[in-house]
DNA sequence: TTACTCGGCAG
DNA sequence: CTGCCGAGTAA
């Protein structure tokens, strides 16, 4: 049979859907349904799509089997710590990087009013490419109640802030502050100056730059900067003689191993 | 090896 | 029933 594999209208510019029948056993006459990204990969399920696409696009409403967005699809919120007992050996560790970006700038289509011209209406013609997404107010509120764990997924011990940082905005912690500036630090390339706005403290809803953390302008002097370079230098020594310790081990153990076999060929 | 299929299970 | 994905088979 022919295979079509078709532009899908609620996907962006490049992605094909395929339909194909299955043609013989038991379940002959149904059909799956296949997507295919810009580069060719495959997609067989929504679940995959979802995993490939990360937190930057929200397919709670994609009917996977249509290819299109579906308003009606409520579906209650499956709120699930990230401890779960039932999960904890069960799925691998998330590795997806993507920070959470507001979603009404989503990259699907979603259904929109249409308004047509007017003598006293001025219609905006959309810019030829979005450069930057909308940035939602304090959205690093949302990386609270994440933490790193360890590969037992052992969680590990937030690391220390340097005293003097401050944070922004509403109900700011420790802990949305350690998100903050390290969401920054690796999505950025830019420097990382905190707010420089001291009206950001009177209202920081109206003042706040989005593309800097949530916290007050702080100052990185050089003997900030030596002392860091002093601890790295430290941890570095430090693997490397655990490194060493550890192949040393491995060649008195291999040569133990030796001795014994020598010892096995005298009998 | 990869790509394509259909079975079969969970919801 | 449908959606998802394992795993067998074909290329």
């Amino acid at each position: 049979m022919e295979k079509r594999r078709l532009e899908c209208p609620a996907l962006p510019a490049g992605w094909k859907k395929e339909e194909v029948i299955r043609k013989s056993g038991l379940s002959a006459g149904k059909s799956d349904v296949y997507y295919y990204s810009p580069n060719g990969k495959k997609f067989r399920s929504k679940p995959q799509l979802a995993r490939y696409l990360g937190n930057s696009v929200d397919l709670n409403s994609f009917d996977f089997r249509t290819g299109k967005m579906m308003p009606s699809k409520l579906q209650k919120n499956k709120q699930r710590l990230r401890n779960d007992p039932l999960n904890q050996n069960k799925s691998k560790p998330d590795l997806n990087t993507t920070l959470p970006i507001r979603q009404t700038a989503s990259i699907f289509k979603q259904p929109v009013t249409k308004i047509t011209n007017h003598p006293s209406n001025k219609v905006k013609s959309d810019p030829q490419r979005v450069i930057e997404q909308p940035r939602q107010l304090f959205w690093e509120k949302r990386l609270e109640g994440l933490s790193a764990s360890d590969v037992t997924e052992q969680v590990l011990k937030p690391m220390e802030l340097p005293k003097g940082l401050q944070g922004v905005g509403p109900r700011n912690n420790e802990e949305t502050l350690l998100a903050a500036i390290a969401s920054a630090l690796h999505t950025s390339s830019a420097p990382i100056t905190g707010q420089l706005s001291a009206a950001v403290e009177k209202n920081p809803s109206v003042w706040l730059n989005t593309f800097q953390p949530l916290c007050k302008a702080f100052l990185v002097t050089d003997e900030d900067i030596r002392k860091q370079e002093d601890k790295v230098q430290n941890v570095r020594r430090r693997l490397e003689e655990a490194l060493m310790a550890d192949i040393l081990a491995r060649d008195s153990e291999a040569s133990q191993n030796s001795d014994i076999y020598m010892d096995s060929r005298d009998d």
